[in-house]
DNA sequence: AGGTGTGAACACTTTCACAGCA
DNA sequence: TGCTGTGAAAGTGTTCACACCT
């Protein structure tokens, strides 16, 4: 019933940023919200927000809008957070460390519920309630604690010896820091985060505004 | 000479990742490299190499190949990496605190010079050779040490206020970790780094998978 | 009137295929 | 022969414009 053409990477962005802004409408009471006002909360346009919408259904009523809260929950459902994500955190570096501490994700639905790290030197350590592992334990782990996703916040260098583990550990998506291309087997879902890269195309920007004036 | 036309954001994203490729194979000592190969490491293809370099010249020699060093250079050229970057940091909590650790800025010619923070509390805080300033300072400290970028770590709440003196003090470039969406004056420049929005990229994956099968 | 849902037009990106150079 | 550089074709994503519902 839902998703029946093929969705893209850009659609899946945007119904995050409508999300955040529902989230936001709801907070502040208001019911019922247009096409046009989500578009300029997120920098895009109406017909925008109504074709993303419309690949997944109708839930608008004409003339009125969409309801905050049904349309927040649709989002939701379609985004897979109607329910709460097993995540285990592979690398307690300057990234990884941070991450733990960082409430974002366990907000979204996130939990944490595991940390390992390939360093001797930190295996053992304490973070919160969880104790670091290494990374051997890594198919023990992901079965008994049930973990879905990895955050993978380890050195480039050890990047191949670690994702050899994790997906063989049958862990389908990976939330990867690293800055090098994930080469996965069909069916584990890969995401980049990378900063230095954003920077990059910064520079870039602002490189090119100096040649033109 | 270089950049005729709109180049698009995905270009951009993909020289980044060439750069790092090129890079990788130069520390090898390879001497040339194909638009083949570096499709290999990038999952593109050749083609779309090829024309991404094209849009800045024609770097390469038919039946060869590229020159790696060669290429490299060009590439650090167009990406404004030929120079440093003279950055300030605004926000030192768990974001931004690692953030300061963080090496990969530095290596890439991003020099933090500032730290900046709107809690009293931070003030003063010693961050290596840098001490932690009051956000009301950000004016000065822009002019004084010739600040050009911004890395904006702060919490959502803080944003606008930031947000405003960051503009007004002539930034002209921004990497925002604060998921909202920026509004800011023609001329600035901004690119966001959002972990969660990517996790729920991950998450939607995963459960459209299970719907599937 | 006001605002959604959507086919059709348009714009942009990627891939193809091949001419042309070393 | 081998591989680049690039127009033209195919494919995607975005915007327009309007029928249709409340």
């Amino acid at each position: 019933m839902s998703a029946p053409k093929k969705i893209s990477e850009s659609v899946i962005r945007r119904l995050s940023l409508y999300l955040r802004i529902l989230e936001s409408l709801e907070r502040a009471g208001q019911g019922t919200v247009s096409s046009e006002q989500l578009a300029n909360h997120s920098e895009t346009t109406a017909a925008q927000v109504r074709k993303d919408l419309s690949l997944f259904g109708s839930f608008g009523k004409r003339g009125l809008g969409y309801g905050v809260p049904e349309l927040a929950r649709r989002i939701r459902t379609i985004l897979g957070l109607d329910r709460r994500w097993r995540v285990a955190l592979v690398g307690v570096g300057r990234i990884g460390s941070a991450l733990v501490e960082y409430s974002g994700f366990e907000e979204r639905g996130y939990d944490i519920v595991a940390i390992l790290d390939v360093d001797p030197s930190k295996i053992g350590a304490e973070w919160g309630d969880l104790t670091v592992n290494h990374i051997t334990e890594l198919e023990n782990i992901v079965r008994e604690r049930s973990v879905e996703m990895v955050i993978l916040a380890v050195p480039v260098e050890a990047v191949p010896a670690v994702l050899d583990r994790v997906t063989c550990a049958g862990v389908r998506g990976i939330l990867n820091f690293a800055p090098t291309t994930l080469r996965v087997p069909e069916g584990v879902t890969v995401k980049n985060v990378n900063m230095v890269m954003e920077m990059e195309a910064l520079s870039f920007a602002l490189s090119k505004e100096e040649g033109e004036e």
